[in-house]
DNA sequence: CGTCTATTTGAATGTACTCAAAAGCGGTGG
DNA sequence: CCACCGCTTTTGAGTACATTCAAATAGACG
């Protein structure tokens, strides 16, 4: 079953007792989204948070010329969301699509406030889940104030050689804030094309 | 005493007991920093998570030319520090330097690590803590990668007023990624000069 | 008043974007 | 098997946004 591969990617965190492993199950539901679905919309609530078993997702926003910008990827074994409208109970201003069929587990926001409650354990889990993620959010705006398009993009292969076989040099581009048209002028001038 | 400053703003998020303030008394020390000093260096552990008392401080880094650039400023109740270095113990890429001269509290990761053992409510409020933090660095990431210099500035002094009159543009134009020359002429363009 | 630093100005340059069009690349159906 | 469709990627010319470097100006402080 799905829900076999969150409790192991849990036990690479922390081992989990029998009784916590029975309440992530109880917890969580699975649930199967179609290439180019929607998950989450602008406007609407974010009630769930996402833990992709299978497929891979895009978060987007669009701006005021309708232009879509890629905040965030998700593969196999990635948490997906928006958390700030999961924990303000507020609007969203992101899209998440699924780019592939896609298998996901979801746990609702007092679902989840229960887990902490009643295991501390995933209140620490999810607090080092959260900081390993600000961490990248950094790192990310350190490249983007102080880097050029070619070399985001480099890092970017490099960090994430995964992504690049599965996800389209559109989706890339706007993840790293630049056009396709300049990305593909990059591409043609790197060595490893 | 500098430390009731640290509890109320512990309890503007969650009640405290009296003896979690007491555990909180317990485990931050308070520190006065010259304008100018350094209480992080590239290449040192950051064993210390720094609550503001008084006074500014930023934490940039060095790039390969030599150029600083600004990833966070810090002000009365913000926390600074390198989170990736402190939780994983590898030596950091960042400097933290005091703009003003400044008093904080400051807390050693394993008395922080007993806090959330001993007191569960801590580890719920720090994961909250994070969590913000993580949703503004997002804000910021779309920031970088759909807006102009001109949009980061002016949206920049709307969030932010009170660095403004605090932080010298050389430092904003660090924070925003933009050279401060050019700064200027934003700043020559705008209404309210 | 002089010194030090921060800010502004301007010219030349470079990086990245826009827009339009062409080329490549599966997949589908005739 | 080929032709056609939709989509992604590439190409190119012109332009805009932002940087570099050098120098002038303005402010703050002793």
């Amino acid at each position: 079953m799905h829900i076999e591969s969150l409790i192991s990617y849990f036990e690479n965190h922390l081992p989990l007792t029998e009784e916590e492993i029975q309440a992530v199950r109880k917890s969580f539901s699975a649930r199967k989204v179609k290439r180019g679905r929607l998950i989450l919309q602008e406007g609407d609530v974010c009630r769930l948070n996402t833990f992709v078993v299978e497929g891979c997702f895009r978060m987007y926003m669009l701006d005021f010329d309708g232009k879509e910008h890629n905040l965030q990827f998700a593969i196999e074994n990635w948490w997906i969301g928006d958390i700030a409208s999961f924990h303000s109970g507020e609007p969203s201003r992101f899209f998440i699509e699924a780019m592939e069929p896609s298998t996901v587990l979801q746990i609702k926001k007092a679902d989840q406030l229960r887990l902490f409650v009643d295991y501390p354990k995933f209140n620490r889990i999810f607090r080092v889940f959260t900081e390993n993620e600000l961490v990248s959010y950094q790192r990310r705006v350190i490249q983007n104030i102080s880097s050029t398009a070619e070399e985001r993009y480099t890092d970017f292969i490099n960090r994430y050689p995964d992504f690049v076989n599965r996800i389209s040099n559109v989706q890339i581009a706007s993840f790293l804030g630049m056009t396709p048209e300049y990305l593909s002028t990059i591409r043609k001038k790197l060595p490893s094309s």
